[in-house]
RNA sequence: GCGGAAAUAGCUCAGUCGGUAGAGCAUCAGCUUCCCAAGCUGAGGGUCGCGAGUUCGAAUCUCGUUUUCCGCUCCA
């Protein structure tokens, strides 16, 4: 089977057994969202309860907070988010490249700029006492060329300040540019690329304000840095997490739910003394890897892919990743960002962004190391590490998700072997002692073996059968998804069995 | 965004020359009482992605459009 199989496969599994479906789906869907189903969103959040626990419970300078989406239209500009990426962009369709149309318009006007300077030395040359003033004032060629220009100039000016895309588009057609490599002027429409979404704040017809849906969540615990340390009291060096969802209106978003335009980040900003951030890069980085290595997928499908083109923000990054079927690609970045984020709210809101260190005496903006992961691309990590086609030895194949127990949607299937005998009181009786502290399904419907199969397509790694002997001895059949080996247990002993090997304290001790 | 391919039942797919929509699996009810799926009986489920056009007649031909996958591009 190929990889792109595979995928094709992992894509029909998880919409056929209730993990993902296509958002909206009776209308067609749209484009680059999804939904998570009954499965989905079990396994979706355990991975975020793995991430959580890992995070804040086992690190007592590590806290959790719960930022809201909206956030003051300021943030954006201190985060860098507005202007920066603001570019109006064309492209060509011949040689496929893609231009800012402001800088194709400038080009063209220096080019213009240059053709004039170019008369003007060739008569300063001819002509020994040359008056370059009246020249160019009088030169009917200068002239032409410079009434071009001006022209130009402000349509061009006109266009960008009235975000005029088509008159943009219209200017580049008029002054006939060709892109430089396919010389064509075979343009696509100027589209502006904002990354961000925007909705109305307040009532529209009362002057309601524009506001962004956050493009990232680290700006949430930025802007409660202070809140946070001195409500908790905490000492550098520390970390905010938070799980929670950000947007952002990519152009192409596409891989099913790797790249969405909603999507879930996990994201933990860790403070520290300036000079010390590449230190905590390095501890986290390895913290990160053996994260997600503990798992079990196999640690020859994971890697670092450090940076060597550094955001504005950063001073040192790497990301994580996992070998998926379309490739390896990224599931989380550690970035160190600097005082970037920090200095700049101080900048932007005038309050002090400071923490003062009783070690050292001094007073400074912190430097932070991030770790952030989408939740969503955990999810496919998961499901697609998991899915496997076995061949059993009487030449039957099965579908299996081997996912860790551990963040499994579901924990146990309780199964009488018939449906009459009293076994489906015993099976409920069974259900009723494990539902407080497992997610547990019922199944009477069909020969066992077929029910067995049910539910390793969907990753339950326990099986419990209530037989006629359980009616008489009180023991039933433990049956394991990865193995499919039985044995015979008292029901007695199910919830201190069962509830041992789902434990993530499992994965939390394999954690460096 | 550009180029290529695809879309028919929950899933996988068939549907001939344009002539009123099919299978297997799945689902539901009943029978069977089974420890690794596909025994028996019956039932439900589709305006063939959507919209136009051609035609007496369109799942089928043409155009547009939406969604998905692949390659390129993009991705603080």
């Amino acid at each position: 089977m190929t990889q792109e199989d595979l995928f094709k496969k992992l894509i029909a599994h998880s919409k056929e057994y209730g993990f993902i479906f296509p958002s909206s789906e009776i209308y067609d869907g749209l484009s680059a969202v999804y939904d998570y189903g009954q499965l989905g969103v079990e396994l979706k959040n355990n991975i975020k309860k793995y991430w959580w626990d890992s995070m804040v419970k086992l690190n007592d300078n590590i806290v959790g907070i719960d930022a809201a989406i909206f956030m003051h239209p300021k943030t954006w500009e201190a985060s860098g988010h507005v202007g920066a990426f603001n570019d109006p962009l064309i492209d060509n369709r011949d040689s496929k490249k893609r231009y800012r149309a402001d800088v194709l318009l400038e080009e063209w006007l220096a080019k213009q700029d240059d053709k004039i300077e170019k008369e003007v030395e060739k008569a300063r040359k001819r002509f020994d006492n040359f008056d370059e003033k009246m020249f160019r004032e009088t030169n009917p060629r200068v002239q032409e060329y410079q009434t071009k220009r001006d022209e130009a100039h402000s349509r061009m000016v006109d266009a960008l300040t009235r975000s005029d895309l088509e008159a943009m588009r219209q200017l580049i057609l008029d002054l006939e540019i060709a892109c430089p490599i396919s010389g064509t002027r075979n343009w696509t429409e100027v589209r502006q690329f904002n990354l961000m979404f925007d909705t109305k704040m307040g009532s529209v017809s009362e002057g309601a304000n524009t506001i962004d849906l956050r493009p990232e969540t680290a700006q949430g615990i930025f802007v409660n840095f202070l809140n946070v340390q001195k409500t908790g009291r905490m000492k550098i060096p520390f970390g905010i997490a938070q799980i929670g969802k950000a947007f952002r209106n990519e152009i192409v978003a596409r891989q099913f739910i790797f790249r969405m335009r909603e999507f879930e980040q996990m994201e933990m900003q860790f403070f520290v003394r300036p000079g010390e951030e590449l230190k905590w890069f390095e501890k986290w980085k390895a913290t990160r890897m053996s994260w997600h290595r503990a798992l079990g997928f196999g640690d020859k499908h994971y890697r670092f892919h450090d940076h060597d083109k550094l955001a504005h923000y950063a001073n040192a990054a790497t990301d994580v990743e996992f070998e998926f079927p379309f490739g390896f690609k990224e599931v989380e970045g550690i970035h160190s960002r600097t005082d970037f984020d920090l200095g700049n709210h101080q900048k932007f809101s005038g309050k002090k962004m400071q923490y003062f260190d009783t070690e050292t005496n001094e007073s400074y903006v912190p430097y932070v190391v991030e770790t952030s992961i989408g939740v969503d691309r955990m999810v496919l990590q998961v499901l697609s590490a998991s899915y496997n086609e076995e061949k059993l030895p009487n030449g039957e194949e099965r579908v299996v998700l081997n996912i860790p127990a551990a963040i499994a949607p579901v924990k146990v299937a309780v199964l009488p072997l018939v449906k009459k005998d009293g076994l489906p009181e015993v099976a409920r009786d069974i259900i009723n002692s494990l539902k407080f502290e497992h997610t547990v399904q019922y199944d009477e419907k069909d020969s066992i073996g077929k029910r067995y199969r049910r539910q390793d397509a969907i990753g339950t790694p326990f099986c419990v059968t209530v037989d006629h002997q359980s009616l008489e001895d009180k023991s039933v059949t433990l049956r394991r998804r990865d193995s499919m080996e039985q044995e015979r247990v008292a029901i007695a002993d199910l919830p201190a069995i069962i509830g041992d090997e789902v434990s993530m304290k499992k994965l939390f001790e394999k954690l460096v």
